[in-house]
DNA sequence: CTGTTAGCGCTTTCAC
DNA sequence: GTGAAAGCGCTAACAG
């Protein structure tokens, strides 16, 4: 039959014969328990099942050891590696992570947030979607500590651990230039996001670089999944001075490409160059190996949570050490069509 | 200036010249309380920035509206948008959810499972890593409300939630047989996992149904990953006597499979036929589209979480609503080569 | 309609 | 070493 009363301290104390407060201190190895109580008691406590109640020692102690993770949708591979990367280090500090998804709508990452600070989770990570920032300056009037990921606030001082999005859109577009294309696309996202808005930079400046006009026509904005990509390349496809080379904001919207290609009876590399962005596990394993952008996704959750812990101790962070900026990688396949002439890698 | 110490319900009472439970009842919309009073109780709490603590009604109430939800791996797909459904359904009950991933190890499932009983959540959604089940009876033992998602125990009397593997891998075989096949590979995993050895028994059933021996040599066990599927593939293809098709447990070793087949020179499906399983968004992008069998997996998780929810209702759940067993979808692709004599869809 | 009281399960002084 | 008592923030009787 089912114990349908949860076993308390109380009855562990009642069971071992002292009183609750020795129960408290032998089960949390605090001094000034006789060894033969402690034995005691822990024995009863095994017995009896009993299993402490975080609910009650929090509401005393207002710390959950709980952390709130916000991301918009952890279905896409790129916050699954960093949903990963955090329980794991949470796991490690017996930490439990509240996990949201505000499917990119602002008002349900409103929500979300509110029902973590109802929570009282100990601190926050959170993937933004930055439609507004109330919600944001909200938690630092409570001082509710959080760190976001993967996105940041120009105008709000805050902790944030992101990869240098700049640099990756950089990177990929100065491959494509080093190979010869002169006339480069770009398929990008709502402009308010702030990786959107930096890989594009990142496009611009490498552009710039070379003393290449900004032609405005081959920046064309879709979702970001394989059809949106699909849709922008066919855009881009279809003008009268159409792109040899196109960098997607991400594997996605890039695979999206490749197929827009193929349907219209191009080949890749040789009439078309693409380059992607996140390393998504398949991306090796296309008709055409695809050149991407790595980002150290897992060190990125794990350096934000390390980041939120060190918060959460109370350590003054020194405000050097409040923004993390990773570097990401390179990673040349067949799709961009050949190395550039100081790479060492060669395609297969 | 941050506020360093939270506001409480007492906080509001003293603001608002009332008791505290004045404002308890005011704010939950409970009878009892003058229009003019919950209007001024409404401006406090809302001009103090008072957020009631999930904790301390926990404590009280015994409900945490939090949900505990195990999976071997956030970062697998199929997981990933299992996550999302129930994630979706708990936050339209205004519960939390509590993610914690097992790695597919039976100590850390333990362990989390543990921490989940520790913070109260008041039901739980797992996917058993399978070594043992003690850790699960327990949950029975303390009458905590769960439901297992994509896996289940044969001897133990539980709430599950899975699609019908067997029938999936039988579609899946008897299509390959239809075309024409005669030796036909299967890629499988580990077999103490449920849905594992429910895709065998539905590739062996197909086999038989047909009154072909069993060749036990052409079952082959592997990670379940891209590089398991190709190790696998490359131990059938080696074979004097190899198959002319494969079956996989899922995609991502369908995708080794391909990979292993244009290694060894083989076309796809010309030389030979491959089908995987869970019809992963990318599937349907390979060079050679990917042949699958399609679980519903966000209803799965929808359904894991209803079936949750009326447990915690206290309904009692007639035996046979106990269980769901979803059905899986065949996705005719290229990859197989073809379609059946009777069936309408024809690949690309 | 409103206030007083008790207590959820635990940790933390403070006595003994 | 051990126990008694207070209280975390809230809800739920019960009075008034």
């Amino acid at each position: 039959m089912p114990n349908t009363h949860t076993i308390t301290i109380a009855d562990v104390a009642r069971d071992a014969g002292c009183s609750i407060n020795t129960v408290s201190r032998a089960l949390n190895d605090l001094p000034g328990v006789s060894l033969r109580s402690k034995a005691r008691i822990q024995a009863s406590a095994e017995r009896l099942g009993y299993v402490p109640s975080r609910v009650a020692r929090s509401l005393l102690t207002r710390k959950t050891r709980t952390l709130g993770l916000v991301v918009t949708d952890c279905t896409n591979p790129f916050y699954a590696k960093l949903i990963r990367a955090v329980e794991d280090a949470a796991f490690a500090h017996g930490y439990n992570v509240t996990l949201c998804n505000s499917g990119e709508d602002h008002a349900r990452e409103v929500r979300a947030i509110k029902l973590l600070i109802e929570s009282r989770v100990d601190g926050m990570l959170i993937t933004p979607v930055q439609f507004a920032v109330d919600h944001i300056g909200d938690l630092v009037r409570r001082s509710i500590p959080f760190v976001l990921v993967g996105r940041r606030f120009l105008k709000l001082d805050t902790c944030w651990v992101m990869s240098d999005n700049a640099a990756g859109g950089r990177a990929a577009t100065s491959l494509l230039l080093s190979l010869g294309h002169r006339r480069i696309g770009h398929v990008t996202g709502r402009p308010e996001i702030s990786s959107v808005r930096e890989r594009l930079e990142g496009y611009r400046a490498a552009l710039t670089d070379q003393g290449m006009a900004i032609d405005e026509s081959l920046i064309v904005r879709g979702e970001r999944d394989v059809d949106g990509g699909r849709q922008c390349a066919h855009r881009l496809l279809s003008s009268s001075s159409r792109p040899t080379a196109v960098f997607a904001y991400n594997d996605l919207q890039a695979i999206g490409v490749m197929r827009a290609a193929r349907e219209r009876g191009l080949s890749i590399p040789r009439d078309l160059a693409v380059v992607g962005y996140d390393n998504i596990e398949l991306s090796a394993y296309f008709e055409v190996p695809l050149t991407t952008v790595a980002q150290p996704t897992y060190a990125i959750g794990g350096s934000a949570a390390a980041l939120l812990f060190r918060l959460l101790d109370g350590a003054d962070v020194a405000p050097a050490d409040r923004t993390v900026l990773l570097q990401p990688e390179l990673i040349v396949r067949a799709s961009s069509g050949g190395c550039p002439p100081d790479a060492g890698e060669r395609p297969a």
